[in-house]
DNA sequence: GCAGATTTCAAACACTTGTTTAAATTCCGG
DNA sequence: CCGGAATTTAAACAAGTGTTTGAAATCTGC
């Protein structure tokens, strides 16, 4: 069993390839259907490869799995990245003014619903990850420690500030819950709310609105005032 | 096969019992682990009857999966039968006044938040209509087009009304899901919340502080003044 | 162009899957 | 208490499951 992806750019071996191919198929297929909802030998042959590849490489369909979920994260990286780098710096040593914590909310909405709903990430990639936060895989874990549990305490730090609340009361927890919940929910159950509006997608001039729409919200709901138009 | 689930009070036969057993497991079940997730012996076990009993009350495993999902549609109706109906009633030949619009709001948010999080309704009725939400069974439309577009499109009025727009236009459409998104995710990773929290469920005291905060929120989401503290 | 490692392949493994069968059991009206 | 229906039962079914095997094919460094 091999462990290690081709990460540089030198010409990728047989192995790498297969290997990647397997892991992109196995992300599409396993956030749609579930772990026990698809076969290897279905993977097998979606990745155009042999069944036994799964095993050689990762050393069973399990396996298989981690190394789909491990990509799926590290997919997910672009959208906290920025908005964690950005709420941290804003509140570096100061304490930000109510007009900067409105910009910061816009910010923040913004960015999420731009790289959730613009097609730079597979549909695929919010769907695992909120099935595993409702019914969390036992490996999963650590990957939720890494990645989701920091923007949630970034967004909590902007959302406390907004509401005169310390970092850890319940209400800031809970306010900064729903703030977040309110923008997920747009990727989540994305197929709803289209077929709702009669989209195709939320690409182009669709995103548009999205954002209007999440960014009132979420100012109103932490008090605070739009930005003046520039 | 048989069809008929015992709707009287009258003595249950041996069948009955048997059937609304499995129904009873496979909801459970199904909702946390997935279709695929769940073999029929499993379930048969679990619910103290033979495997056979599946195929002869059931007509096989995907009759008992419509019959579990059928039976949790039917534990939603309390969530949204009195928003409808309290819904419909206020706009019934006239235009509510705005407080009278942050009454129903909270009223909403309150019942929604009361009904599936007090444990009246068990966790994983909220889990399968999400999860068929993002990944729709292709037997549930009708009971998603009964159940939960009623109730959307209830919210929506509401909602419309609030932000001054059209019930058509995609403004309120929008509006409408990201308001039912932020008060459904408190219920959809209800873990995640709790942990983050430390409490052990949203019973009891701590259900005052989320319907506080979500009424909050979603008051000034929709531009609404709280009301007067009675 | 060869030797050794890497990768592919079809076949077979033991096991679980959903469903069916036919006999045994339980129930219930007369 | 009997006779027919309803229900339960264990066993068997073919098909599909994840995984292993050992030989063939391919690549890589010399």
């Amino acid at each position: 069993m091999q462990t290690q992806t081709n990460i540089s750019d030198a010409p990728a071996s047989r192995g790498d390839v297969a290997r990647d191919r397997l892991i992109a198929v196995a992300a599409r297929l396993f956030a749609s259907r579930g772990y026990d909802g698809v076969s290897v030998r279905e993977l097998a042959k979606a990745a155009d490869v042999n069944v036994a590849s799964v095993s050689y490489y990762f050393g069973g369909k399990r396996g298989l799995y981690l190394a789909a979920l491990e990509s799926l994260m590290e997919q997910m990286r672009p959208i906290g990245g920025p908005v964690i780098e950005t709420i941290e710096k804003t509140f570096d040593d100061r304490t930000p003014a109510r007009a900067e914590l409105a910009a910061l909310t816009a910010f923040v909405v913004r960015h999420i619903l731009t790289t959730m709903l613009s097609g730079d990430i597979p549909p695929w990639v919010c769907q695992t990850v909120l099935r595993e936060m409702q019914e969390p895989t036992e490996d999963y874990r650590p990957m939720f420690d890494d990645r989701v549990l920091p923007l949630r305490r970034a967004v909590r730090r902007l959302v406390a500030a907004a509401i005169n609340s310390p970092f850890d009361a319940p209400r800031a927890i809970l306010a900064s819950h729903a703030f977040l919940g309110q923008v997920m929910s747009f990727a989540a159950v994305q197929r709803v709310v289209l077929e709702e509006l009669n989209w195709p997608d939320f690409a182009g001039e669709h995103l548009d609105p999205v954002i209007q729409t999440a960014t009132g919200a979420a100012l109103g709901a932490l008090g605070l005032e739009p930005e003046e138009a520039r």
